[in-house]
DNA sequence: TCAATGTATCGATGACTGTCAATGGATTCT
DNA sequence: AGAATCCATTGACAGTCATCGATACATTGA
């Protein structure tokens, strides 16, 4: 799962060897780039509903603020909300493809993917 | 209503004479620019709680794309949404900051506000 | 094996929201 | 004035979601 945020035209044409799931449907043209379709809506809206929570938000500045990943036992406990809650979140950020999850024996590193914030951009940026 | 996307503290001070709305609170360093305030979180997840809807997304999108804007009259009709649900969706992105709005006899004429997806570009790339 | 710790899942609940039909207000044209 | 058109508001309803306590799972260390 490393492709998020590509433009696949109508859902189009080119079979997807290299894109693993079916979740990174057609995404993300810039928004002033035409008009958008209803399928890229979708996959845009959900997106954004990801980022539509200020825990989500919190969470996500903290592990993009750490280079090297940070630990799941430093998330839990710095936002004034319970152990399960953060997990649900880190859960919905991870699958929204914004962070990658690697587990470390009794612990969960979380990391920014590479290029989650640039894709991103590009989507409020004119081509 | 002019100045979306500025800080001004923890939505302090200055009593709000130019500012119609409480609604342009603090706001919005870059997400991997240091740790992220609650404050910040708030104002930040409620604008993407307004592109978090595929409706709203295409009525941007489809503002975004006609440089001289667009009568609201062109957009009830061509999303499979009532009327209702169409006003109902310019208003939210109105009140966000994304779009302005220009009554014209009749119609309402919807534009995109000048710095709209470039202050929201900015919030995803780093200082 | 047993205790301790980090994490995930489940079930329930309160709050929010996208949607529509019905209606009302405002403006233009005849 | 009256009809027609564009737009906003209201009230109601169904669906979604953030949250928590309780609990279960997994891993490590004693």
């Amino acid at each position: 799962m490393d492709s998020f945020f590509r433009y696949d035209g109508a859902m189009a044409e080119q079979t997807s060897l290299d894109r693993p799931g079916p979740d990174l449907a057609p995404c993300c043209a810039p928004i002033a780039d035409g008009a958008m379709s209803a399928a890229e809506a979708e996959v845009l809206a959900a997106t954004f509903a990801t980022l539509a929570d200020p825990v989500r938000l919190r969470l996500l500045s903290l592990v993009a603020n750490a280079p090297d990943g940070i630990c799941g036992c430093d998330l839990t406990g710095v936002l004034d909300r319970s152990q399960p809650t953060i997990s649900h979140h880190l859960k919905s950020l991870t699958e929204a493809g914004l962070l990658e999850r690697e587990k470390r024996g009794r612990w969960v590193w979380y990391s920014l993917r590479p290029n989650a914030l640039t894709d991103l951009a590009g989507v409020f940026s004119s081509a």
